[in-house]
DNA sequence: GTCTATAATTGGATAGAC
DNA sequence: GTCTATCCAATTATAGAC
């Protein structure tokens, strides 16, 4: 099982978004290189923001994939190419780590949901928010395998959130599809599993993404496959599957 | 790298599972015992046989929650009642312990889909379907999680079962399928795209089940909650969400 | 078959020089 | 901020008595 190794040499890169702006004027070792042009310190505290989302990627990669306990912190020093020591000055430990990873997480996850109003056409919402929950699949299926394999696990760390932030959007949301039920918009569906339903469904193609492409022969990735998926799921759980 | 070692002591010790009866003249120590009844020798091992399951048991309950490696041989011993070095007396490491784990579940996963055949009633035939999966997430969620968990880490072990058995079981499937459309007796949809749906629409309810709960309140326990899914998950299917 | 004791290894975390 | 060199705890696995 040559896993550990091939997986050291994988790739780095991930997606960096938040910039800090300055703060110069305070900072206490900052007065000592006032010398240093503005952008110069720009520049130094940008690459450190580089190196801790280069390491909350590497591990976002590698929890995802074997779990809390299934990785090292070797490992993922190797991966972010940055010394395990290094690693251990900007995380204080693997848990804090893990925390930091999960945290950017649920704001992905809860997203796509707060789209819902009772003002939209129900078909139109649902089938945008099918293939958005999809595109995720697509492009951040370790995101979503991670959040499945917290939830696996009973979410220890989640559960708070979960009780909390998702499960008061999901009662809003819930309303709306009410709503929409009750001005006959929609066939008479208990929210909440619809809600599951869809979760479930677009989720699979990351969480099973090996099945799905051992099975159908094709990833997310295939451009006409990303289609046809969409298509069936939105047909199915608009139309159903019984000929009318 | 210390998977090799392990692996191939794994490898080694494979395949012995059927049993031998009585060979009492022939072997040794059993002489000795000759006074004792058959009844006596088979119930001796029934118990070796138990406490074989035990083990298992207590594997699968753990290492479905917190994966192989968030899982130690000290609490599945513990789990099973039976002391560590006796654990290690019955699976000769961990790996085997796990493999032999997962060859028990791929059965019970497989076996709902060999029902399908095109005489059937698609509705029904998908009806009962969508009922029985469901009762195995409620039964043996644990199951259901530890399928997910491999299969999100890739299903390094699953992977040729994946490729042989399933997918030569799934394209029969997807034949039936095919006849129903053709026959118009179901709206036109890819066959995998809804095997996939109805896999992930069910599982969900146990691999997610601490999000279920959250957000629902209820658990698959829940005779009344139980089912509310089965019909909600089967009308969805069935029928869709758009007013007919 | 079952136990106690222990070897052997991994991997998380710290100390201190630079 | 970054490194090298350790320390130390947890766990897997083995040896050998009974």
């Amino acid at each position: 099982m040559p896993k550990t190794k091939s997986l050291a040499a994988a790739a780095v890169k991930q997606s960096k978004q938040q910039e800090h702006a300055e703060e110069k004027e305070t900072s206490g070792p900052a007065r000592k290189r006032a010398v240093r042009s503005a952008s110069s310190v720009n520049r130094r505290m940008r690459q450190i923001e580089d190196k801790r989302s280069a390491i909350l990627g590497a591990a976002l990669g590698l929890f995802s994939r074997f779990g809390l306990h299934g990785t090292s912190i070797d490992q993922v020093a190797a991966r972010a190419d940055v010394s395990k020591s290094n690693l251990l000055y900007y995380f204080a430990n693997k848990e804090e780590l893990y925390v930091n990873v999960l945290r950017d997480l649920l704001a992905l996850w809860l997203e796509p949901l707060r789209g819902f109003s009772a003002e939209q056409d129900p078909a139109e919402a649902i089938g945008g928010y099918i293939r958005r929950k999809l595109v995720i699949s697509r492009d951040r299926p370790d995101a979503s395998r991670l959040f499945c394999l917290e939830m696996i696990q009973g979410a220890p760390l989640l559960r708070d959130e979960l009780d909390r932030e998702l499960r008061t959007l999901v009662e809003k949301k819930s309303e709306v599809i009410r709503a929409w039920i009750d001005a006959g918009k929609l066939a008479p569906v208990d929210p909440h599993h619809l809600i599951f339903a869809l979760w479930a469904m677009t989720q699979h193609y990351a969480d099973f993404g090996v099945q799905v492409q051992a099975l159908s022969g094709h990833t997310l990735e295939d451009e006409a496959f990303f289609e046809r998926a969409v298509e069936n799921v939105q047909r199915i759980v608009l139309q159903g599957i019984v000929p009318r």
